[in-house]
DNA sequence: AATGTCATTATGTGCATACATAATAACATG
DNA sequence: CATGTTATTATGTATGCACATAATGACATT
């Protein structure tokens, strides 16, 4: 059998693809070495190795030294989800983006805030709350604590026009954060402001940003009723 | 002043994310092409390759032949989930894995069944109904459909001490998939199997997997109250 | 048997070079 | 002036080579 020659690093992924679906290497399996598998596809080791480098990243398989290459027992799917600006998201959607401010004060907040931010209990932040619409409809509540001693530019700020989401994003550089997605059944002021029944079930995301050990912000943002997040795998 | 070389792809890449931060490079700016990096940095062209495709994986940076890198105006934020085998994820949180078979027949779907998986209406699929359990309290209701003429061998499964979550994903090859993530208000059905009051609001995971172009399986993954999807950024 | 040493091995990475490819700008031509 | 051609430029990638590093196993020593 003659085999044809691979001659870049994502036909080489494509075939090793091939192989791992047909069951040719199955989970958990040791498959050959880069040099090997370069003399077999008749390219350069590097070029193995940028192939299998790439699998390795989405969770196909698992390398380590000297151990070699083998088939993810346990192919974890990684479902990358984009986070992104809540107007873009809408406008690509082709949907009509509009926006509500609703609160801006500076206050303490609740103690949970306080202790996930790791700000002291009697400090104030800027706390916002906004309305995003989607085609004259409520989207998404956000509920925003900005740490203003990181942030000072954010009191400048009116966010009458741009919401926080929004020039957050753009102005604020942050280093690494956490994010968790959950179900909630709406709070009575929840319905009220999305215009939904109460006792709705609203999917909801937490998210926290840090810029190295000091918390930029903390913002819930509650979707309507039936809001989805999809991704593919 | 006299800049310190950079030996390594992983230190290039924390000093253009350093400039990124400190907004020597705002969003939106074109930086310096590949070449001059290198000079700059005292390392080889492919090196400062590396450390940019990596950031533009990430989605910090914008590349485009001849135009440049830029850096991303919109930084999108991805989060990417685990997506792991659910008796995996529980005892990774330490807690005992338990497993209980609710229903297993060869059924037609309802129509909309039919419709996202793309098979005939008169054709029968498996149906599977079972529910996980983390230390004997109910962790996540399974309800899937298996399309059996992609998967015949689950039909010779009994799917009573091995979900078919679990054998799936080790005996199944599939090229693609969809998944979307919602919020749901319980069903008087799923508050008796998950043990909670009616009305609770739980997160939901729809998940539909092809080989090719045959749809392999859908899954709706129905999580007791309160459970969270968490993930750094 | 337990422990330590060392050679071996497979992946990880850096570098110089070459060429491919996409996008743009400059230019020429009708 | 519009349009097509060509040169230029920055990224994308393949290659061969070298050396680094982690993990392993074989062997020796206590």
């Amino acid at each position: 059998m003659n085999t044809p020659t691979f001659r870049n690093w994502q036909s080489v992924q494509t075939e090793v693809l091939r192989r791992i679906h047909a069951r040719e290497w199955k989970p958990g399996d040791l498959i050959p070495n880069e040099a090997d598998l370069a003399l077999e596809f008749g390219c350069a080791r590097s070029t193995v190795n940028r192939a299998l480098r790439a699998l390795a990243d989405n969770g196909l398989l698992d390398r380590r030294r000297k151990a070699g290459t083998r088939v993810a027992s346990q192919p974890v799917a990684k479902a990358t989800l984009d986070i992104a600006v809540i107007r873009t998201e809408i406008e690509e959607r082709g949907q009509k983006y509009g926006y509500q401010l609703i609160l801006r004060n500076q206050a303490i907040p609740p103690v949970a805030i306080c202790a996930s931010m790791q700000t002291g209990t009697t400090e104030q932040l800027l706390h916002i709350r906004a309305l995003h619409i989607a085609d004259d409809k409520p989207y998404a509540l956000e509920d925003r604590w900005i740490n203003t001693t990181v942030v000072p530019k954010a009191l400048n700020e009116p966010f009458q026009e741009i919401s926080a989401n929004e020039w957050l994003l753009k102005n604020t550089p942050y280093t690494n954060g956490e994010i968790a997605f959950h179900a909630a059944v709406s709070t009575p002021d929840e319905s009220s402001i999305l215009n939904c029944p109460e006792h709705s079930a609203l999917l909801v995301i937490d998210r926290l940003t840090w810029d190295n050990s000091l918390s930029v912000t903390k913002v819930r943002l509650v979707f309507g009723p039936g809001h989805q997040l999809r991704t593919i795998l």
